[in-house]
DNA sequence: CATCGTTGCGCAATCGATTGTGCATTATGT
DNA sequence: ACATAATGCACAATCGATTGCGCAACGATG
């Protein structure tokens, strides 16, 4: 092992090496020598010496000549759930296909965090910067304007780009209203039933709210209000509200809209500590996860459909959309037994 | 909006709305003006003009001119898996941490993929790349070694550089014995018990099915081979492997240990379908899933300690490691009710 | 007053690839 | 044989930030 490289390999050294010029080289390399009318026995001879150097072209040059980067940025909450890392594997497999490098940033739901990754995505010069689940677009999209990114928000959408969302409400009806459809088959079509989590200020979680509530009057069912509790995300809120509608009901409901996996992870926690069974209780949950939907086949789960959202934010990047503000919205698919 | 930015923002640029040059804006910029003795005024003008003009650095072209890029590169299998996609949110914490930047890439356990990944990775530069549960380390560790790029294994080791993996024998041992410890308190202490999942090829398979092994032994229990089914980690490999056993031996095992979530997974779906109730069977799986864990308390799962495995890695390339193919394990975790 | 050391800052080269332009050769047409 | 066109390639400027070096202005010292 040599103490260090001892000449980085550029396309100077290579045009040395193949008796040419830099100019040249770099043609070859870049696959634009059919415009410079390099001979294709010149072009042969830099590509074989350029593989026999294990050549590899400086990006960072390339990006800085070009005045473009070739990458493609995206903010995410977090990774470590089914619906966000999937979303993250296939925009990343897409943008592969596509020539474009992605990179990808975790931001925690926290706008100061969402922030600081934005100004990184600028300064490595992103040519994209795809907001998913933002809980600011509006601001990320008004930082990355002056620089010229455009932005297009996944999951959550801002009025200062075009989104690509799931149709919130009516897939949150359709989960009602399979749920009804599973209490009347119980014969309890009339039986209590509560909305746990997700966050109030957050789109996707009123625009279900109003889903949820339209079945219900559907079936000319009128639940108070205060059946609805957003508690957040996190697993660890669903305790002290269940905790709360037991003591004031002294009964468990016979059936929960339950708005996200993580939050399912809470109560299911609830229930085992408890002591309560779940498979009496009627679940629908506005979320995916294929480990909880096999272990518990009867669960009524909303899948979001990744492949197809992803595809429409790659069209929306290439086509520009109709006008800024834009929101396309993805049916999402309800899985579960017909048990 | 303007048609197009009309003047890309530069330190040229803000050297003249300062009244200043390039070099002292520069060095202002990033920090190194006190080296520079420019005066405390002067920085202030030039930090406000650019805070003014919402500057962002050209992290091309400073990685240009100082031959290092800020960047660190991951490849990953998937991101869709509790496990990895930890791994990657971790990583990345603690790359910003440090002033990196973090950049992932899945590979499918592709060796193509790995590789390809890998010249993207050494294209853009990275400073030392990591490779997570690579099925061909070796061969990365070559391609980035005549580039300087330093590698480092994660979650399966090479030879070829430092690895930093879990205690695989070790926990497939505890977790065998607190298999058999269920099977002894049921009172049917010399049950059949099975090892479903993984690939043969890799170093981890083989170490958990040596602990498996080593347990039975250490339990006066022989088990034949056959009941040994490294079928691959994908679930859909799960179902012909129990199809045979069961066809074998007119009964199900009483005790399953199971390679990770995925094949979890396909023998949970395989339960399902054919009608069986897992609870009947002892379950150990070697990989943890929240939701899994807490829909199924009575599982016992080992989780992999990514936390300090990460914080491991860093270690390592903050401090050269003492030998080239040193390998670091991590204890995981045994999880479970002692129900 | 001359010398020397500081302080404060700008000049210009450089990182490596790209690309507009120009200059030799060689083919083609008359 | 001569003008014109096409072919094949190299020169040199450029992208934006960094950094070694140098130079002026000023104060301190003898």
């Amino acid at each position: 092992m040599p103490i260090d490289a001892p000449k980085r390999l550029t396309i100077y050294n290579l045009a040395i090496l193949a008796g040419s010029s830099p100019s040249t080289v770099s043609a070859v390399l870049n696959g634009t020598w059919q415009n410079r009318r390099i001979s294709e026995k010149l072009a042969a001879r830099i590509l074989a010496v350029a593989a026999d150097a294990d050549y590899s072209v400086n990006m960072q040059a390339r990006a800085l000549r070009r005045e473009r980067s070739g990458i493609i940025g995206m903010i995410l909450p977090l990774y470590d759930n089914r619906y966000f890392s999937s979303i993250a594997q296939v925009f990343e497999a897409e943008a592969r296909k596509r020539g474009l490098f992605a990179i990808v940033s975790c931001t925690n739901r926290d706008p100061q965090q969402e922030q600081e990754a934005a100004q990184m995505m600028i300064g490595h010069r992103v040519e994209k910067l795809i907001c998913t689940g933002a809980t600011d677009p509006d601001s990320i999209a008004r930082m990355c304007q002056p620089h010229g990114v455009a932005t297009i928000n996944l999951d959550l959408p801002g009025k200062l780009a075009p989104s690509v969302i799931s149709a919130n409400r009516d897939g949150a009806r359709t989960l009602t209203e399979a749920i009804l459809g599973r209490l009347k088959a119980r014969g309890t079509p009339n039986d209590p039933i509560i909305f746990v989590g997700g966050r109030i200020e957050d789109h996707n979680t009123r625009e279900r709210i109003a889903g949820f509530k339209a079945a219900l009057k559907a079936h000319g069912l009128q639940r108070p209000d205060e059946n609805i509790m957003p508690c957040g995300y996190s697993g660890l809120h669903a305790a002290p509200v269940l905790d709360a509608y037991l003591l004031k009901h002294k009964a468990l409901p016979s059936a929960i809209f339950v708005n996200s996996t993580i939050t399912l992870e809470g109560i299911a926690r609830w229930f085992h500590q408890q002591g309560h069974n779940m498979s009496e209780i009627v679940f629908g949950c506005f979320d995916w996860d294929p480990l909880a939907a096999v272990f518990n086949p009867h669960f009524l789960m909303v899948r979001q459909n990744v492949p197809i959202m992803v595809e429409r934010l790659f069209e929306l990047m290439e086509r520009p959309p109709s006008s800024a503000d834009e929101v396309i919205e993805i049916q999402p698919e309800i899985l579960g037994d017909v048990a």
